[in-house]
DNA sequence: CGCACCGCTGGTATGCCGTA
DNA sequence: TACGGCATACCAGCGGTGCG
């Protein structure tokens, strides 16, 4: 569909020397009893940039029909209006005034996102959202808080400031109650990776469940002949591993009483120790290769690398799984298998959700998404992810 | 002097009514 | 039917005014 909106943006600081007789017309009536300060004001923009009312009598038409030609195709206008007024807008440079816009439709098509870092998985997720806002006519201001909490205080207070009309949040190293005293009710936020968060703190959460690839790693890694589990902890992260370690210790909870299961706290102990340790379950607990899930990428990587510097068989010895499916996962020898995110698909339900809220199903249509209600009472999506198999655990083919 | 209150300003969107 | 014209709302800050 043609957008005039996307043709009619001008050179940046197009001015017209002078005022147009609608303008002046509309100032008579202020200027008649109009302050010292208004009359400051007045002179001031000696060079001022151009408005619908420029465009309006450039085009020959009114301001409401400027307007709707601009903004509300909906309404009758003629082929012969439209043309003059999207050419005078063309003509003079007009440029939408988005700040005039959103106090008058109380709405700044503006939304803001925080996010722990740009790295990987995030970096990727925000970029996916902004291609989509901007389909939908909304701009996403993205902000990067490091988990810290002061941090995401000042980020959220700005982007409020800047009135959002919703907000995109990561699990917050902040309580529950701040975020939903700082945010009030009157801006809605969409949560993401926000594990073990109450339902009632958000418009909704999109998770992605890595409950179930941990068990399903677990699974997996007995169907290749493990019989000895292990889990690499990142404790540090909390609720992000406190998620993927009861997925891996409840599928645990499944498996014969015959296997062993271990966890290895990553953060307590150096590199080398755990090494150590691990190397360790090899010798002791079984026959059967050792089964090893990452907390993520970064973490199976550093301890596969060290155990096929210290000799071991990877995948014969030691099977290891991580989660993100960072690029080196694929580019390693052996290349490591690990759970791709569907940020894609992530990102279009968090869209889709928070703009079916916000009413502009007609933008979600326009922009070829999809409308999305949950269910009565339900708050919380659950996106699986994907198991990657490569040679770390299927073997060099 | 300090304070409270009022009116005005910026630019745009939009509803309603009038008119050709 | 296809416009024009007008009024109003939006928000925050500033200046003016009146009062104690």
């Amino acid at each position: 569909m043609k957008d005039s909106k996307d043709e009619q943006a001008g050179p940046n600081g197009v001015t017209i020397n002078g005022e147009s007789s609608a303008k002046r017309k509309s100032r008579s009536k202020s200027a008649e009893g109009g302050t010292a300060a208004a009359s400051k004001r007045s002179g001031r923009s000696q060079a001022r940039t151009v408005t619908v009312v420029d465009v309006a009598e450039e085009a020959g038409v009114s301001i409401a029909t400027v307007s709707n030609v601009l903004n509300r195709r909906d309404v009758p206008l003629s082929d012969e209006v439209i043309r003059k007024v999207e050419e005078a807008a063309g003509r003079l440079g007009y440029r939408k005034n988005r700040m005039a816009a959103s106090l008058s439709k109380q709405r700044t098509n503006e939304l803001g996102m925080l996010i722990p870092g740009f790295d990987s998985y995030f970096g990727k997720l925000a970029e996916e959202m902004e291609n989509l806002a901007h389909r939908c006519g909304y701009h996403l201001s993205v902000f990067s808080s490091r988990s810290n909490a002061a941090k995401e205080k000042r980020h959220i207070e700005a982007l409020l400031e800047r009135r959002v009309d919703g907000l995109f949040c990561h699990g917050l190293t902040m309580s529950h109650d701040s975020i939903r005293r700082l945010v009030g009710s009157e801006t809605p936020i969409m949560l993401f990776n926000a594990w073990e968060w109450p339902t009632d703190a958000a418009l909704g959460i999109v998770n992605l469940d890595f409950y179930a690839a941990c068990g399903q790693a677990v699974r997996y890694l007995q169907e290749k002949g493990c019989r000895t589990f292990v889990y690499l902890g990142a404790a540090g992260a909390e609720a992000t591993d406190r998620q993927r370690r009861s997925g891996f210790l409840d599928a645990a909870k499944s498996l014969p009483d015959s296997v062993n299961v271990h966890v290895v706290e990553m953060s307590q102990s150096s590199l080398e120790e755990a090494i150590e340790e691990i190397a360790g379950f090899a010798r002791n607990d079984s026959a059967g290769p050792v089964g090893i899930v990452g907390f993520d990428d970064s973490t199976a990587f550093r301890i596969m690398m060290k155990l096929v510097e210290k000799g071991f068989a990877v995948p014969e010895q030691f099977k290891v799984i991580g989660i993100n499916d960072e690029g080196y996962a694929r580019d390693c020898y052996p290349s490591m298998s690990t759970f791709a995110i569907p940020h894609k698909s992530q990102a279009k339900l968090m869209i889709e959700w928070l703009l079916t809220h916000l009413g502009e199903e007609r933008k979600l249509e326009e922009a070829g998404l999809e409308t999305f209600r949950p269910p009565a009472g339900v708050k919380e999506r659950h996106i699986p992810v994907t198991l990657v198999a490569r040679m770390s655990t299927e073997g060099r083919g």
